[in-house]
DNA sequence: GTATCACTTGAACAAACGCTCAAGTGATAC
DNA sequence: GTATCACTTGAGCGTTTGTTCAAGTGATAC
């Protein structure tokens, strides 16, 4: 996909700015990193994935009632905790024929915490005392 | 798309925990805010994006750098810049011909870390003291 | 004015995604 | 054993998404 001697493509002088894109290219992750936090990301991307995550965030719960509280399917709720239990976000526990599923740990607390605070400074109220236009 | 009547789900006994669902009802946010989160994530939720976003934590940049850093064309770079321009993630300043790009606020950085950090817990290393099955 | 540079935009298209439907699994009840 | 319940799984299908390509814009250079 690239040629053989890109390993330090900012000297290349294909780009405007060698110097920046150095110290760029030294100073943020590695691009499989990067890719890896992106597919974590997609999980939280989804409506229905964040509704679990949040509601299993109060209390855990079976797939029947959480299908019942997203107004879904089973199928559709038991596909998408898959996914969440593919990247670790939410784990199980038998109990008879019941299945509950709960948060994997508090760091998806705290992911779903980070985006509704960035949510709440882009809508910020107009008497919000520090939100102001730049 | 739902009936008249179901602003009380959880009394509706087509649940197997009425109780459970009615708790988590009253605990969670609106599924309008959930969605409007799911938006948000879906934001960092590409590969492309993300690495943007981590470059421009290190300093500002322009396109065309942007461009060859991540090896792509001009036009893609673009198109994600817009995605992250329309959701506040990054803000532009245009100096001659040329426009650098920045991120928007300090949010940004935090939703990255709290990612990355949930990525080391997981791939979390053999040797890792606090590294253990459940 | 024209030319060029840096970037944006819209259309098109393949790939990825999320839901539905039908079939399958695993535990309890009898 | 069979039946039922709670859930999972795979295939199919429409929608969404990200890239490419070609055309367009806005500022500088001359």
């Amino acid at each position: 996909m690239c040629d053989a001697t890109d390993q330090n493509l900012a000297d290349e002088s294909q780009f405007i700015h060698p110097d920046i894109v150095a110290e760029v290219q030294k100073g943020s992750p590695s691009p499989e990193l990067l890719s890896d936090l992106a597919d974590l990301y997609k999980i939280f991307g989804d409506s229905t994935r964040v509704q679990i995550l949040s509601a299993l965030r109060v209390h855990e719960m079976c797939v029947g009632d959480l299908a019942g509280l997203l107004n879904m399917t089973l199928s559709a709720v038991s596909h998408q905790l898959r996914a969440l239990r593919a990247n670790k976000l939410v784990k199980s526990r038998r109990d008879g024929k019941v299945i509950f599923y709960r948060l994997a740990d508090e760091h998806v607390e705290l992911i779903l915490d980070m985006g509704l605070e960035h949510l709440q400074e882009i809508n910020c109220p107009p008497h919000d005392p520090h939100c102001f236009e730049e």
